[in-house]
RNA sequence: GCCGGUGUGAUGGAAUUGGUAGACGUAGCGGAUUCAAAAUCCGCCGAUGGCGACAUCGUGGGGGUUCGAGUCCCCCCACCGGCACCA
């Protein structure tokens, strides 16, 4: 018989929604607390997609766990609702962004109440609420006071469609991260935020966190900390050129230098370069050139450059002229804009040296520099370099550093690839940056009692041409006084990017509806860190740096207790589809290569992201129709190892909903007893150990495949009420619903989520006697059963007397025995001599 | 190029971190039930050889360490993700 689940599931929703369920109080001592998270959705006219639930659920089990452990848990739920898509659909449709952001949060909390998650629903925020934004704003406005904002001209990433600036963070191979077209170079005058002074806060933070290893080292990549020295050379017009290097140990081989088409001693040397024209052109060329095509160019091609002629530098260790050249492959925005050129020991440098007829001087030998490029270890030995011949390549990098710092050209430099944050987008759909410009008095913050600063009404949301967001064409709202002198001043009308509002949402589920703070310092202490969060690899790069940014920046400025906002993190797998272009779905060779012409690379995938026009999307409410949310749930966290990708699969569904069916058939077979039976006990306690670890391990996998072996022990031993009620709680956090009906239906009291979790006792877990296997020479030979507690001397003598193992032992002599305790035993046997 | 990861039956995936490879689930095969089918319940299900008990092989490929290797070490191959002229 099979239960119906959507009037059971209906039934249960409901009651959670109407009793409050799940509200969380703050300041509960006397229960520890448990802060989990995950990664609000942006609410999309789609709905939501099988990729969220799989996160969702995860945590939801480890929430309803949590609680049956007696933890006050807090699991809250936002929207992230500022953002391009909303807005041009805005556009498309001339509706306004937030009537659409509207809908879209209904439609988003229908689905999220159907898939029966256990949030607090009295917390749930939205970015786009003034109340909320209002406190965004608020915490521009102390980066502000704290110099960590600032407004400067600079060549920003430009979207070509979306026509608004791109963090470097949003560029992907040189397109729009979302909308995939191509990104240009363009100066405009940009809000910017200083993340690069937290470079190395952010990387010493990862020590005092709990993240999966693949994010922390994800993270330590992209602020890129490099660890040289600033070393100052002479140019021939009296300029000081400093160049950063890790390699100072090389610098007795440098001859020549690079600095970058954009750096200002081209300008500055105009009138002494007798190539001017020459150099003038190629400046142009790699000002117009994205910084994709630069890079992109980078990889095979030729390097490109010219030589600055009429000036020179001078190598301050030995005096030696060598010629300066201008050339995109070094970057204005790294280091100093200036690099040392070293052929013989860096292959970029040899590429140059090579197309240019440059000298190559050896400084580490075990190599022919004069051939191809020599890579050094930190063994080899220094070659070439007056005093310092001799001495390893590791002993020179200090040494020569020293004898440059003692001379005063040259000092340690730590160096981070880690750039500003591109705070401003010109766009309608974000929360309005809270600055006025005046004439007289510059940039003047709006002060704090005039938050939130309300985005205005305009008629079109379509961007403008020239950049500007089209809140400049409301000149009403645009035009204003000057907080500080009180003369007319106009207002920012740039935005800030969806970033932000997520990156502090965490902060305020703590205290949603506070109108005083961010908020209230109880809250903030109660709730402290999130205990535990869970989201996308995706936004390792991007949210999760940007969010410990702010959270540290508030934590400096002594508004937040902790300066790290999550003591844990971890990542889930994508959920693929099937490939309905796969080779493999096919029979024939040349159905095969017909694949393969058409879609090349992509026909040899079983699996592929899912896509409308691939129409292999799977949408959870007909899956939720017509398996149930248990089923669903039950299934996404089957599917396979959390943190890996999975692809989703219908048969594999049918699979999970046939063991509830099991699960929900067993209740008429039951027998009569509270306690759990002598045939079941050991199995239940097995099982109660390895759910219990498993959760918090995010093992569901296997934690699901330990509950069936329980049931399919039930079917084949017969089950008491005592022990489905152990079955029942341990299956609670992932088939709910379920569970509540059948909870109901026993009369074991009260609601399921509510009860405490079963516990385990160690002792009967494991049965009186055992099974090993007898291994001779490596491989079982025969298995033995013994008392649990057989000593080891016992289970080899019971293994020696086992009548294979006796025949094999004929003639020999025993010389080695391993026990390995409930597994095995390893016999070594000799020929007797 | 650099960093991280993965590779196990027809298939999704397990394997207590060096201890009986293939748990659990799909699909498949057989049986029970049924007028019949679906559903349900029970059983079989890595390959090769053998009627058989059993034997041999088997975790991308090749070496090694070990009583014992999917797991550790060395060298390859393939795929996935991230970064990429960062001096």
């Amino acid at each position: 018989m099979k239960y119906d689940f959507t009037a059971i599931e209906q039934k249960w929703q409901t009651r959670w929604k109407d009793e409050k369920t799940f509200a969380c109080v703050n300041g509960d001592t006397s229960r520890p607390k448990f802060y989990g998270l995950v990664e609000f959705p942006y609410p999309s006219a789609a709905g939501l997609h099988v990729g969220h639930p799989r996160p969702y659920t995860a945590m939801d089990v480890i929430a309803r766990k949590k609680r049956m452990d007696g933890y006050n848990v807090l699991f809250p739920i936002g929207y992230d609702a500022f953002g391009l898509p909303t807005e041009n659909f805005a556009i498309k449709n001339h509706i306004h962004p937030a009537v659409i952001t509207k809908q879209n949060i209904e439609n988003f909390t229908r689905q999220l109440h159907m898939l029966g998650y256990s949030f607090d629903w009295d917390r749930v925020v939205d970015t786009t609420d003034p109340s909320y934004y209002k406190w965004t704003q608020w915490i521009f406005l102390q980066l502000y006071k704290h110099g960590l904002a600032y407004k400067t001209t600079m060549p920003v990433n430009w979207c070509t469609s979306c026509k608004c600036v791109l963090a470097n963070e949003e560029v992907v191979e040189g397109v729009c991260e979302r909308c995939g077209a191509p990104v240009v170079r363009k100066e405009k005058s940009q809000w910017m935020l200083k993340i690069t002074a937290y470079a190395q806060k952010l990387i010493d933070g990862l020590d005092t966190v709990d993240f999966i290893d693949r994010v922390k080292t994800q993270q330590r990549n992209w602020i890129g900390r490099s660890t040289g020295a600033e070393v100052t050379f002479q140019a021939t017009t009296g300029d000081d050129i400093v160049v950063f290097t890790t390699r100072a140990d090389t610098i007795f081989g440098v001859t020549y230098m690079v600095i970058s088409p954009e750096h200002h001693f081209v300008q500055d040397w105009k009138d002494r370069l007798i190539n001017w024209d020459e150099v003038a052109a190629y400046v142009e060329e790699a000002g117009r050139k994205s910084d994709f095509e630069r890079t992109e160019l980078a990889a095979d091609k030729e390097k490109t450059g010219v030589m600055l002629q009429g000036v020179k530098a001078i190598n301050p260790v030995n005096g030696k002229e060598v010629p300066i050249f201008i050339s995109d492959y070094v970057l204005a925005s790294y280091g100093t804009g200036c690099v040392m050129g070293v052929p013989g020991h860096d292959g970029r440098d040899w590429a140059f040296a090579k197309k240019f007829g440059l000298p190559i001087i050896e400084t580490a030998a075990g190599g022919d520099v004069q051939k191809e490029v020599y890579t050094t270890s930190d063994t080899d030995l220094i070659v070439n370099s007056a005093q310092f011949n001799g001495m390893t390549v590791a002993q020179a990098k200090e040494a020569i550093v020293d004898w440059l710092e003692e001379k005063g050209i040259g000092h340690r430099q730590v160096n981070y690839k880690l750039r500003d944050w591109v705070f401003s987008r010109q766009r309608y759909w974000g929360e309005p940056i809270p600055m006025v410009w005046c004439d007289k008095c510059g940039w003047v913050p709006l002060p704090e009692d005039q938050l939130p600063l309300l985005l205005p009404e305009v008629e079109s949301y379509e961007p403008t041409d020239n950049g500007e967001s089209p809140i400049a064409k409301m000149t009403d709202w645009v035009n204003t006084t000057c907080p500080c002198c009180g003369g007319p001043a106009k207002r920012e009308t740039d935005t800030m990017p969806q970033w932000a509002g997520s990156s502090w949402y965490f902060l305020r589920y703590m205290d949603p509806h506070n109108d005083k703070a961010l908020a209230s310092k109880e809250a903030l202490d109660y709730w402290g860190q999130v205990d535990w969060y869970n989201g996308g690899m995706e936004h390792t790069t991007l949210h999760l740096l940007y969010s410990r940014f702010w959270n540290n920046f508030l934590h400096d400025i002594g508004v937040i207790p902790h300066a790290e906002p999550y003591a844990k993190r971890t990542s889930h797998g994508m959920i693929l589809g099937k490939n309905p272009h796969y080779v493999g779905s096919v029979e024939t060779e040349e159905e095969k290569q017909a694949l393969i012409d058409k879609y090349g690379s992509q026909a040899m995938r079983p699996s592929v992201k899912m896509s409308k026009s691939l129409g292999n999307v799977v949408n959870p409410d007909d899956v939720i129709r017509d398996y149930g949310a248990d089923t669903m749930r039950l299934y996404i966290m089957f599917i396979g190892d959390f943190e890996k990708t999975a692809t989703w699969s219908d048969e594999s569904v049918r699979g999970c909903k046939k063991f509830l069916d099991r699960v929900w058939n067993l209740n008429e077979k039951l027998r009569d007893g509270d306690d759990y039976s002598a045939e079941n006990e050991q199995a239940i306690h097995k099982a109660i150990k390895k759910v219990s670890g498993d959760i918090e391990a995010m093992k569901f996998n296997t934690a699901i495949a330990a509950l069936m072996s329980l049931v399919n022990d039930f079917y084949a031993k017969g089950a008491t009420r005592g022990d489905y009620k152990a079955l029942l709680l341990m299956l609670s956090p992932f088939a709910p619903h379920l569970c509540e009906e059948l909870w109901e239906l026993n009369g074991y009291g009260g609601q399921v989520c509510l009860q405490s979790w079963p516990e385990y006792d160690e002792s009967k877990t494991v049965a009186a006697t055992t099974r090993m296997a007898v291994q001779v020479g490596g491989k079982v030979k025969a298995n033995i059963v013994v008392p649990a507690d057989a000593s080891d001397e016992d289970v080899v003598a019971a293994a020696l007397s086992e009548p294979k193992i006796a025949k094999l032992a004929e003639g020999m002599r025993l010389v080695k025995s391993i026990v390995v305790k409930g597994k095995l035993v390893s016999l070594i046997f000799k020929a007797q001599a």
